[in-house]
DNA sequence: TTCACGCTGTGAATTGATTCACAGCTACAA
DNA sequence: TTGTAGCTGTGAATCAATTCACAGCGTGAA
């Protein structure tokens, strides 16, 4: 249960891709993949899918390669998807409403269980099925359900203020689309999806091809 | 106006951050900056920002730190924010119209002109101000204006097909929302932004604490 | 039964990104 | 003036991520 290892963000990035294309192997009731397939179904290399899978210990076989429902077990598992993950939504924008039609239902075990908005207008209702509440209520509601992941669509002046009261309420990993930098204690993992930041550098690249080396992140 | 030093997809991001803040501090009249005081803005070390800024040739006063107002026209002309950047964005579901919003207006000069779909039912319309077009009519709309950068939040399945399109009408960067590995010609620069591994990445570190290093990307 | 091919697992090498650490400078104080 | 505190610019060192390269193995063909 516990890692020995220390992991780094990236690994766990890939193994949600993993996860993602063993899925749909399975579906496809393929039986075995070798390393080099999967990372090309990936946009990554072989060595670094079997250092990969090295790193949470799964082992195949060298003639047939990885048994692919007994790796997507594996790495399921090592994504927590055995046991039940509640989710919270800070900020009923058209941002916030898209990632609630996203998430939902996309996995059973991934649950947003509650959405918060400032807007007294947007709460008391239930959005692509989730029950929206004021923010006030966040505690009262979160913390009960031992909430561990907070995502967060807020304007930026009111995200530092949002990220606080969830650290509050025991929410230990952030997902933060507003554009600032958010302080949080240690302990708390954040992660920031800057959107802005993320169409600036297509942009740059898409008008710069000479620096656009291959990169596929 | 061309690089002589290779810029890293880091450090463009980094620079998309720079002009934010600098945005900021300019509005709040203030006129130098020191590279710790923007570092710390920006959740990253004084030397970092230092290194950032030398790669870009830019360079400051020893007792002053950095003039706020001409770094911030540096970086902006860095970022190709002297020209205007048209852009399009395929697929009107609730993330592309979340994406619609987010982008209009935030800058006039990074133009969203154009927006497909394949459901007729969502086409010739105005959303957030940017007018909808079918999918087949992408070649006659997006050549003329040149377009570079395209945005793709289509379902997986239509993902490589309008990855392909745009890249036949000229695009040369795509942002693509959608959960596949695309293929692209080289020379044409690929930023995915996957929205179900970013949760799974923070749900995973936040169940996790162990594991959870002082991680700021 | 034996052989050869092509795969995995992994130490070592490499590449890339970040931080260290310090020489040299500049504004201000005395 | 002269001193000094605190900054920048940057080579060198470090740290992290990725790739190389190969020993060893298992399977299917002959």
């Amino acid at each position: 249960m516990a890692q020995q290892k220390k992991i780094s963000s990236k690994t766990v990035e890939r193994m949600s891709q993993y996860r993602r294309v063993l899925g749909r192997l399975a579906e496809s009731n393929a039986t075995h993949v070798y390393s080099h397939e999967l990372a090309y179904l990936c946009g990554l290399s072989a060595a670094q899918v079997r250092r990969d899978l090295m790193t949470i210990g799964f082992t195949g076989s060298s003639a047939r390669g990885y048994d692919v429902s007994e790796l997507l077990r594996r790495v399921s598992d090592f994504l927590g998807f055995s046991r039940e993950r509640r989710l919270a939504l800070v900020g009923i924008g058209y941002l916030g409403r898209a990632l609630l039609d996203y998430f939902v239902d996309r996995n059973p075990i991934f649950r947003i269980c509650a959405a918060f908005d400032a807007d007294l207008d947007k709460v008391d209702r239930v959005i692509h099925g989730v029950r929206c509440y004021p923010v006030d209520k966040m505690g009262e509601i979160l913390r009960p359900l031992q909430v561990q992941t907070g995502i967060i669509t807020v304007p930026a002046s009111a995200a530092q203020q949002v990220a606080f009261e969830l650290v509050e309420c025991g929410v230990t990993g952030l997902l933060n689309f507003a554009p600032v930098q958010l302080r949080v204690p240690p302990g708390v993992y954040l992660e920031n999806l800057d959107l802005t930041s993320a169409l600036e550098k297509v942009a740059y690249f898409a008008g710069n091809p000479a620096d656009t080396e291959r990169e596929m992140k």
